[in-house]
DNA sequence: CAGGTTGCGTGCGCTGGCAAACAGTCGGCC
DNA sequence: GGCCGACTGTTTGCCAGCGCACGCAACCTG
């Protein structure tokens, strides 16, 4: 696999790649995108490559909490394979960039055919289902500072440069804090020199001090991903 | 179906009901029981009758936090049909009574000859996808007092009984609170008269008057449970 | 260059969690 | 009968969220 595609992908045999991205077409998602709302069937179904997507849950009044974040690593759509017409969810683009994209009829065919891809698909969503459940205990217990931490360099691991777009205010809703929160702890960030802001860029200066403060959800959510889909084909 | 089998079974046709039925045997489940550790190959998956269980997941050394309650309308092991060996979350018996299960090679048997198994599992992960997110926003957004109905009406649907065994204690834990927050939250439902509680023992009186105190998640779980279950055979 | 918009920093008062310690109360068991 | 353990209630002190509001600085646009 060169670096220009999506590693998901690199989990199925090589035959069945070509095949995949034979139907697939690629596109260029725009910041703030909406790509899937809860009840919607999807028109496609999507596999990044630069970009890369947050994943939201809404309650009440409540505004989106952030649930998942989907870089080239893995797959929005991939609760197809359980029979759903459409994401759960809310999902929107964070990174602009580049996307492979399949439409959803053509995705339930290549399924149907396809006992890797299914495969596949359903370790993927083993994945989602151990990353909701710590997602939950994460809210609950770990405090602001630990929380942002992980969540920037889930954020750069995606995005895979080192400064990308990101708002005080944007960080807040994901992390369903008020910005005051957030201010505090990307400060002290700041102040200690693991990150560097200014109007709405970020750049990370220093990623091994950021995974020590992040809390234990960041490995173990890697973790998570490594065991439960193996290695890439 | 009469009102004393589980009712996931009964999303099967009669036929694969049967065959099912022939490789269960019923065992009591008491109180507190272990049925399943993170990495731990189970041995049996379980379709609870009078019993219900927790699904409590861990991080860091907190104490355990409760993202899914199972009763008769589900099953422990759904996640084997994605090629688990076993769930991954620790389970407990949370209501003791009797219990359907299976020897997870037979299941596993059923699973592959029979395309129906499938899809009502692949229903029950997909509702549980949902009830996780869910959760995850629970956790942050809700307070303890509506959070405490929504688990009481959950834990009485599940137990079919008005009165059961419950301390403060357990809640606070289930809940990821602490006790003293239960104690009050609990004590002002018992001085508006609609529970009462003794020394370990619970009563629900009002069962409306908790589920106008309820957060949304409890109908917005139920209702997820009926849309993507659909009706029994 | 004037005015609007966006991003960031700070302060105030409030609520609802937390931890730890302690006291009352009931039940069971030797 | 008396002790112990389990359950429940209460207190004190603390911290981290919340909403709201104001101010400033940088940028964009006409």
């Amino acid at each position: 696999m060169t670096s220009h595609t999506n590693t998901f992908l690199g989990y199925l045999p090589h035959a069945q790649r070509v095949q995949m991205a034979h139907r697939c077409e690629t596109v260029e998602l725009s910041l703030s995108q909406v790509l899937s709302e809860p009840g919607q069937p999807m028109s496609h179904v999507y596999f990044p490559i630069d970009s890369f997507l947050s994943v939201v849950v809404k309650v009440d009044t409540h505004p989106g909490l952030e649930v998942g974040m989907v870089g080239r690593e893995g797959m929005l759509g991939s609760e197809l394979a359980l029979g759903l017409a459409g994401s759960p969810f809310h999902t929107l683009v964070q990174g602009a960039g580049g996307c492979l994209r399949m439409q959803t009829s053509d995705f339930h065919t290549q399924l149907e055919h396809s006992k890797a891809l299914q495969t596949v698909c359903h370790n993927y969503l083993l994945v989602r289902l151990h990353q909701l459940a710590r997602a939950a205990a994460c809210e609950r217990f770990h405090m602001i500072g630990p929380r942002l931490a992980r969540w920037l360099l889930m954020s750069q691991d995606r995005a895979r440069t080192s400064t990308f777009y990101m708002t005080h205010e944007f960080m807040a809703l994901m992390l369903g804090v008020r910005r005051v929160g957030v201010t505090m702890a990307a400060g002290a960030l700041q102040r200690s020199g693991v990150i560097e802001y200014r109007r709405g860029t970020l750049t990370v200066l220093d990623r091994t001090a950021l995974a020590t403060q992040a809390c234990s959800c960041y490995t173990a959510d890697k973790a998570t991903y490594l065991a439960l889909m193996g290695t890439p084909a």
